[in-house]
DNA sequence: TGCATGAATGCAACAGAGATCCATCTCTG
């Protein structure tokens, strides 16, 4: 059995739970967390690194650790895990996972009533028993019935940034209606421009909370209150998504947005800051020691008071911005007008339903200097692949609606399949005669990793090919990633000049910002595309923008924020390059 | 547990709100 990043990882969050559950060193937990976080997020192989000995040169692992993955790598199991299941009943684990319980109240059933699972919990709370627990009443008894139930009937992955999106709108709307209401703004990793979400946090400028946390209990979507103050409010959507709304009085809209943005692990290094210079920072404001309020208007001047640079919402999550910031040296991100065109869009030859004019023209509205029209190929029959043929046909349209089409370049281009052997769909002599050749994987993905990453390295290495679509081909909660060493992905394509896409439909976000930046500093370049069915969903790339934004990408790092010149140098020059 | 200091030991560390048990727990970024 092989233990990847992913399953170390896993077992040190157990470890730390259970340690947690026993009352340990809060310091050898937090040791614990943090260091699953960062092999999880590691681009080597942990369970490598620890048989080298080189595990514990890394921030924060030290001997211990490195001697714990090394034990899991080498057996598949772990002593101090077996030992400490046999202390601490694994359900009492699962209890964690309900709201509002908590590793005390969890210890604490166990002790003085031997409850050791949800299902027993719930029957405890049930029948009254948990009342003999102390510093338990009848009301904590209701509250677990309730949020169990909720536990149950609701699946609780995290939704993706645009449905996110979407409900931030919708109660947005209903509190810029409350009287009173200066300012509303949505914050928390929606504002962090993160993939994915698990809950809302809305930030509203009022002198009184009350009106406020009334009009979002009647909000259409809201399903249940679960707390509501005059400053802070909980809630649940139907969809089983958690709202929180922050009340604040105008004066300090600044600092609780700042605050309610994160990360909290930004923040925490922030505070740590400030209490070195001698200041006091949260949700209220920026305080000197003597309790003294400095001014803030902007976020901009929390950071200055700081010393630092300011750094953006998307940068915020503690990997090297803080550094940075300190000394003056954040990127210049790329923004989403400097995207100068979309490389990776579908028109109705394939499986889109927009015709290529109506494309051109979404393109040209949005201010764009070019779009490329990227169809599927043949092997895609289920999306009406075209054929060489039909491709070149397609060519030989698009130079005919050139002469009828000002203010935007139309480019011809393709989305060829990867086949299994990593060979193309279409024969060279028809991709050599297209502007732009996007490669992407849309079958057999279940392939062993080495097969999928050598599948993608040829593809590469074919001279034709200028990106490589959607490269992990991972759909948000419906598919996960193929198994490939992106990391070797990455080199290859840095040293091939392909770029790699971020592709930016919600469902997607492929390359996600992680991939992003690693590719950046291996010095690959990036695209970040709509890969739009629809004229519509050009509008998608404000999502692709905020992934390349977290991934710290520069405009000169995007080849589509290149103007055409520039971006037809690349396409010529990049077939060129190839083993 | 990790790290820094000085070689085995001490120390690390955000801050506030809400709920219920009104002192403690849980949750939020």
């Amino acid at each position: 059995m092989t233990m990847d990043n992913a399953d170390i990882a896993s077992v040190f969050r157990e470890l730390a739970d259970l340690l947690e559950l026993k009352g340990e060193n809060p310091f050898k937990i937090r040791a614990y967390r943090r260091a699953a976080d960062t092999i999880e997020s590691l681009p080597e192989d942990a369970a490598a690194l620890a048989a080298e000995g080189r595990l514990k040169s890394i921030e924060g692992i030290g001997e211990a650790i490195e001697k714990k993955t090394a034990e899991l790598a080498g057996t598949g199991k772990l002593r101090l895990l077996e030992e400490l299941r046999h202390e601490v009943p694994p359900g009492l684990r699962d209890m964690l996972r309900i709201p509002g319980v908590g590793p005390r109240t969890a210890a604490a059933v166990f002790r003085h009533l031997g409850i050791a699972s949800v299902d027993e919990l719930e029957k405890a709370a049930r029948d009254g028993r948990l009342k003999d627990v102390p510093g338990m009443g009848t009301k904590t008894a209701e509250n677990i019935l309730r949020a169990v139930e909720r536990l149950r009937e609701e699946h609780w992955t995290r939704i993706p940034l645009g449905v996110a999106l979407m409900l931030a709108r919708s109660i947005l709307d209903t509190v810029a209606r409350v009287d009173g209401v200066r300012e509303a703004a949505a914050a928390g990793s929606l504002r962090r421009w993160r993939e994915t979400c698990g809950d809302l946090d809305i930030v509203v400028g009022a002198e009184k909370g009350g009106p406020v946390m009334e009009a979002v209990s009647a909000w259409h979507e809201v399903s249940e209150i679960l707390s509501v103050g005059e400053e802070r409010g909980s809630f649940a959507t139907r969809g089983g998504v958690n709202v929180d709304v922050w009340v604040v009085p105008p004066a300090e809209f600044v600092a609780a947005l700042h605050h309610a943005t994160g990360s909290k692990a930004h923040n925490v290094r922030l505070r740590g800051i400030a209490r070195e210079r001698g200041l006091k920072i949260n949700e209220h404001g920026v305080f000197l020691r003597d309790g003294g309020r400095l001014a803030v208007a902007t976020e901009e001047d929390i950071y200055a008071a700081l010393g630092l640079q300011y750094v953006p919402p998307e940068l915020r999550e503690d990997t090297g911005e803080i550094e940075a910031a300190l000394e003056g040296r954040l990127p210049d991100l790329v923004q989403e007008k400097d995207i100068l065109g979309d490389l990776h869009v579908h028109s109705d030859w394939s499986d889109g339903i927009s015709s290529i004019k109506a494309m051109a023209d979404a393109a040209r509205a949005r201010g764009y200097e070019y779009i490329a029209i990227c169809d599927h190929s043949r092997s895609l029959g289920i999306a009406g692949g075209l054929t060489g043929d039909e491709v070149l046909r397609q060519a030989e349209f698009i130079a005919d609606l050139r002469r009828h089409l000002d203010g935007i370049t139309v480019l011809c281009g393709i989305e060829v399949d990867i086949k299994k052997d990593g060979t193309l769909d279409l024969p060279d002599e028809v991709l050599a005669r297209l502007d732009v050749v996007v490669a992407s994987v849309h079958s057999s993905f279940k392939q062993s990793r080495e097969m999928m990453t050598e599948r993608i390295i040829r593809a590469m290495r074919n001279e034709n090919v200028d990106i490589i679509g959607h490269p992990t081909g991972r759909v948000l909660g419906r598919r996960d990633a193929y198994d490939v060493d992106m990391q070797r992905v990455i080199e290859e394509a840095a040293r091939c000049g392909v770029a790699l896409e971020i592709n930016a439909y919600p469902e997607r976000l492929d390359l996600d910002s992680g991939w992003a930046r690693r590719a950046k500093d291996a010095g690959a370049v990036l695209a970040v595309n709509t890969d739009s069915h629809s004229f519509d969903q050009l509008g998608y790339m404000i999502f692709g923008v905020g992934v390349a934004r977290r991934g710290w990408l520069e405009r000169s790092h995007v080849v589509n924020a290149w103007p055409l010149g520039r971006l037809r140098e690349w396409l010529s020059r990049s077939r060129n390059h190839r083993a």
